[in-house]
DNA sequence: ATGAAAGCGCTAACAC
DNA sequence: GTGTTAGCGCTTTCAT
């Protein structure tokens, strides 16, 4: 039903490894080059690239694992990180898990099954347990966003710490010292340090951290949504916030909306990452943004680089790149100095 | 490197048909079975898929194209699909073709040389010229929410024209007359049905389209607040805007925001399936949502339904699911009748 | 430059 | 229930 390279072999008289030498870039007689080519599409003929893989024990495919395919921060780095291992003729099969630690290693477990030359992860399991796999087997790993202790690979960062120190030095710049905060789950690597970089920005500043300023949501909108309506229900002499996600600061704007609140004149907002929605926001929102291409297209080239790599002992010397943010700028912060 | 059946065949002293009948769920003796469960521990085996597959002809696996991985109505799609397929032991490997023809013909090809069993496409090029080599295979084909006439196969639709003329349906019961719509791509099939939709609904209350209050935009962002800030330029008249997809309803809102317009007090605004987003508006949109998940089940159910069948002749029935819209209540439609 | 033949890891007859 | 063997479609020596 499905030509193979037997039957353009057949089809042009030639041998089985002068079709396999055209297929793979190699010489082959002018004369030949037109037979083949004649068959090949006479045929429908298309490379079985399970066969090949299975003989060269190369996939030409990455796996990635991500916790959600809906937020927009692992879209936008998958789209950017295809766009590179596309063009180097790598594919990608990317498994959402949900959030689940179980559907993780479920997921990583069948991407190795699969065979793929390299895993991307941003992982959701903070032991790295889930990886084993590919370490055993010498597979280059590469790791988003989250650090995890104790799996030797390569990891693609963000600078946490700093992006919500800016943050709240911002707010602090602009005369505000009731800084509240809507932080991340309490075992999440970035939500633990964005939570530091805003304590010490305090610190720095000379302000008390307070408990009662500090509410810690899940990353969702919901959750966002929550944490906003506590914190402003608990702390009347409030006059800023910074949300440390891109989907609780849609959450917390739907909570100050919904409160009757209004942004800039009785609070104050920084949010995170979530540009289109913050263009969008009446008023516009000031927020920290995110390299997510940069992000991308380091997390492919440094995969790349580790397959190509005649992949050695212990010798590889891994890597940890780590990306500054940006703040973009809106009108949701008032000057308290005015 | 990594144990293959033949490693844990000689380590168990059993023979290669054993190992693989306990891997695919046949009887074995109980003692052996604990012999070989602790090889595969010791050994770390993991089945090779891409060994199986070319056995089998079969790699459990399907191929989904989209336009943008970065558009919520894909990812809620692809999500509640990759639920119901991961259930029944479907992987699944997701390729965004970034709204180019060519990059989708190159995805459904790359796709066909991966022998994944079926494809799922949301496609951008109309004529279904991409997807051949699936229908000469007679591998099974579901496309989602644009029709392509011309390729018989299965699709999951929606009903957008009765999207359409609902919501325009309940501007005009608010007493709007002068009703603008930001329409998509003309060549795109949603865009067509929603369009034909504004204007049925019209017709029907008696109101004639008029071209001046109709503008053409590309489904983006940045798109949707060009074509409102026009919308509003040219039509001092117009009380209420209908904006027909996602991202677009985002740019209006945008677009209105930056004009200064009210909603609703100056302007009436009905948008498209972004529900989050609505909800975080101030005021709330009320909006057209789509059942995005119902689509991702069916699509799903679908394609493994054809899988499962014995892909007999030409006998088969092809199915058009059309799935019904609903509206979401918000506050940014004024009543002009009060 | 081209052909013959072996083999990648697995499944599926088939024989016992 | 288990072992033996052939073969899925390709690449890759090795001759020629």
């Amino acid at each position: 039903m499905v030509a193979t390279i037997k039957d353009i072999a057949k089809y042009t008289g030639l041998g089985l490894a002068t079709i396999s030498s055209y297929l793979n870039g190699g010489n082959v007689r002018e004369e030949n080059r037109k037979k083949i080519e004649a068959a090949i599409k006479e045929l429908n003929f298309e490379v079985n690239e399970v066969a090949r893989g299975l003989k060269t024990n190369k996939t030409k495919t990455i796996g990635v694992v991500i916790p959600e395919l809906n937020i927009n921060f692992c879209t936008e780095i998958i789209t950017a990180m295809e766009d590179v291992l596309r063009n180097h003729g790598y594919a990608t099969i990317v498994c959402d898990c949900r959030t689940n630690k179980e559907l993780e290693k479920n997921a990583v477990d069948f991407l190795f099954r699969k065979r793929v030359d390299g895993i991307i992860n941003m992982p959701v399991n903070s032991d790295g347990s889930h990886l084993s796999c590919f370490h055993k087997a010498k597979k280059p790993i590469v790791l988003i966003d989250r650090k995890i202790n104790g799996i030797e690979c390569d990891y693609v960062l963000v600078d946490n710490l700093t992006a919500a120190k800016n943050a709240i030095q911002r707010l602090i710049d602009n005369g505000h010292k009731r800084i509240g905060m809507v932080g991340g789950p309490e075992d999440v690597f970035t939500a633990q340090e964005r939570m530091l970089g805003y304590k010490l920005a305090l610190m720095e500043a000379g302000i008390v951290p307070e408990d009662r300023l500090i509410e810690h949501g899940d990353y969702t909108i919901n959750g966002g949504a929550r944490c906003l309506e506590k914190l402003v229900k608990n702390n009347r002499d409030m006059t800023a916030v910074f949300v440390a996600n891109h989907e609780m600061t849609m959450g917390a704007v739907i909570g100050i909306n919904e409160l009757g609140v209004k942004i800039p004149e009785e609070l104050s907002v920084i949010g995170f990452d979530n540009t289109e929605f913050a263009r969008a926001c009446k008023p516009k929102l000031t927020i920290v943004t995110q390299p997510k291409e940069e992000i991308g297209k380091n997390v492919a080239e440094l995969i790349l680089k580790r397959i190509a790599e005649n992949k050695s002992e212990q010798e590889i010397e891994y890597k940890i790149i780590k990306l500054q943010t940006d703040i973009m700028e809106g009108n949701s912060i008032r000057n308290l100095k005015k």
